[in-house]
DNA sequence: ATAAACATTGAAAAAATTTGCGTGAATGAT
DNA sequence: ATCATTCACGCAAATTTTTTCAATGTTTAT
């Protein structure tokens, strides 16, 4: 049941960066990856998954629909899901270079960075937010792995 | 060619207010209404009005997407949708080693900063906007010739 | 530890969708 | 008016997606 987790993430990540057209298509990609399932399966993660098929006068693409919005919507019919990973807003890590790029969801990078600087960890220089995005720049020398650790303090990574 | 007109809007009509889950079902409302064509043709009907395919728990319901989901699929997909006009309030770009930093007019940061997410373009980590500037996140890898490419598509660049 | 209940998946079949091709109707340019 | 283009659309083939069936794990409760 853990491997079904780590495609359905892989999933999510592949479609996301790229113009999947196909489930073979999407199949392939995944061998790359180490990932080997058959198409009938992708059925079933892509359903799971709520992934969109839109077309467009090319073709047609497989796209994930916004977390955000996907969230505001249950939020405004009255339902509430949340998972470990909404938790606190929380909804991606990602790095660049000594760049820490962390996605919440609306409204919650202003109150995720000020936690980052009163923790005053010398791993990060400073932070800056806007509605959905947090930039923490990370002093040199300093590893993603070790800012993951750091991290791991204020939002749910899994790892 | 008014025929289709008028079936793409009774399309549009019966697709909003029922739960169609193929297109033969849709063939068959549309018969009811006095509107007889192959499934074939509705394969492109449903191409050309950009109705989206998206499964939830129970199967599969054909979706009009709003104007503005519209829209950001239309980013989403890698087109172009801003007009000549509305890319007026560019200023400039610069780079400085993989954060790339758009200034505009007054007042328009916040939209083109929307835009570059909405293109979610995985070259782009994340972007902060302020009044006049944009902050965007390259990907590590990406160079300054990729992503003048890519912010091709929302700001007039002379290459 | 064992049985019952449940979950995951591949193979193949079924269902659904997309597309190539051909025809006829509509539009346009000369 | 004539000829060339373009557009709409059915048919049938090709492709893609969904589902059924069985086999094979996993989990849970006793």
């Amino acid at each position: 049941m853990k491997r079904k987790q780590n495609r359905l993430k892989l999933i999510k990540r592949i479609v996301r960066n790229n113009s999947i057209t196909s489930q073979s298509e999407l199949a392939q990609l995944l061998e790359k990856e180490g990932v080997v399932v058959t198409q009938a399966t992708l059925s079933r993660d892509l359903k799971a998954l709520r992934v969109n098929k839109v077309p467009n006068e090319t073709g047609y693409v497989y796209v994930i629909p916004d977390e955000n919005k996907q969230h505001d919507n249950l939020l405004k019919t009255g339902q509430r899901s949340v998972t470990a990973q909404q938790q606190l807003g929380f909804v991606s890590l990602q790095f660049s270079g000594n760049l820490a790029v962390i996605k919440t969801r609306n409204g919650y990078a202003t109150g995720l960075a000020y936690d980052i600087d009163m923790s005053e960890a010398p791993e990060v220089l400073g932070t800056i937010a806007g509605a959905d995005t947090v930039f923490a720049i990370l002093r040199e020398g300093v590893t993603q792995e070790q800012a993951r650790q750091l991290f791991s303090r204020f939002i749910p990574i899994d790892k």
